[in-house]
DNA sequence: GAGATTATGTCAGCCATATTGACATATTTT
DNA sequence: AAAATATGTCAATATGGCTGACATAATCTC
């Protein structure tokens, strides 16, 4: 029974090096995959109970937020950045223009387009839900040395999968992304 | 019609100050909200497909990698981690012990205990999924300060609700935990 | 030792959010 | 006119959360 048990921890042996492949045990970098989940974990919990206030969960925050944040997104931008498919996005979508926190307006330019504009009620609902969101990250930064905000955002930009990797610079940093 | 629409850049013109109440716009920190959901997203795709041919999701991932890591686990260590039901855990964990990932063993001093422990193929496993994490991050930290790994690490650290913090350094960086 | 508490498991049902596939409509492009 | 595009919608399904109730075995307390 015990030897079909593994022993991680002899398997970090200090200075132990492996003989044969590659070393599949534990090494540099692995205390972030953790700390990312529990990080993140508390993160995305801060909003939850002002989200149960509205009937809304984490899906309808995640779309708030971006349409709060870079006013006149298409549907399609929306779906690029949340990697779901527009039918999970619909039924997300319509509670929040039925709750009145969201508006569509054909685009100027292609009137096939639904440009998403948050309400005034959809803007003040996103600053009340990420309030905590930025308070948690200011507290968490000052504790830290001055550079370390450059360095942590050096690093989480570093983390995104290399194709979009300028696409997200440039959406969080609100320079304009031009449109083709 | 166009005034029931927010429009945030009007609210970030620069150096504008609040005249009434706490500022409710964007702030310091913002720009962690979105590169923190972008970072994530990418983080928790890489396993997928490989979870796939197993016919797994991400819950058996997180079960998998908390026993891989701290063998002996209880089932109630288990629960604070992830922070869901034990009605949530049961089924996947089910499947786990069921497929031969994990196995579990009454504890010694608490016959009413059962540990938690990764098979051989359980490990491996967890190093498959592990290994595409780990990539990404000696990647992203590759291309930053000597200090930046620490810096990164501190941050996220202190993003954990600070009840916990203490608990969360303790399993990430294995100082045995004192069960008393 | 009897009774309370604890650790775990399980049944049943519900909800949120994701999926795929098919099809409809309006608009723009070719 | 035909093809391609942007969006919306219907239907069915899966995952992974939840609550509530109840069961078992083991330990702790008096």
């Amino acid at each position: 029974m015990a030897d079909i048990i593994s022993h991680p921890r002899s398997r970090i042996a200090a200075g132990r090096e492996p003989a044969d492949g590659p070393d599949l045990s534990h090494g540099a970098g692995d205390d972030i995959i953790e700390l990312l989940f529990f990080a993140y974990r508390d993160f995305i919990s801060d909003p939850d109970q002002i989200l149960a206030d509205f009937g809304f969960g984490r899906a309808h925050h995640r779309v708030l937020h971006f349409v709060d944040r870079h006013p006149g997104m298409r549907v399609a931008d929306l779906l690029d950045i949340l990697k779901i498919t527009k039918q999970s996005l619909g039924r997300v979508l319509k509670q929040l223009i039925d709750g009145g926190f969201i508006v569509q307006k054909p685009g100027a330019m292609d009137r096939r387009e639904r440009l998403l504009f948050a309400t005034c009620k959809g803007a003040e609902l996103a600053a009340r839900l990420r309030e905590p969101q930025s308070r948690r990250i200011r507290a968490a930064l000052a504790g830290l040395s001055p550079e370390a905000h450059r360095q942590v955002a050096d690093f989480l930009l570093a983390m995104v999968n290399e194709s979009e990797r300028q696409d997200v610079a440039d959406r969080v940093y609100e320079n304009e992304r031009p449109r083709p």
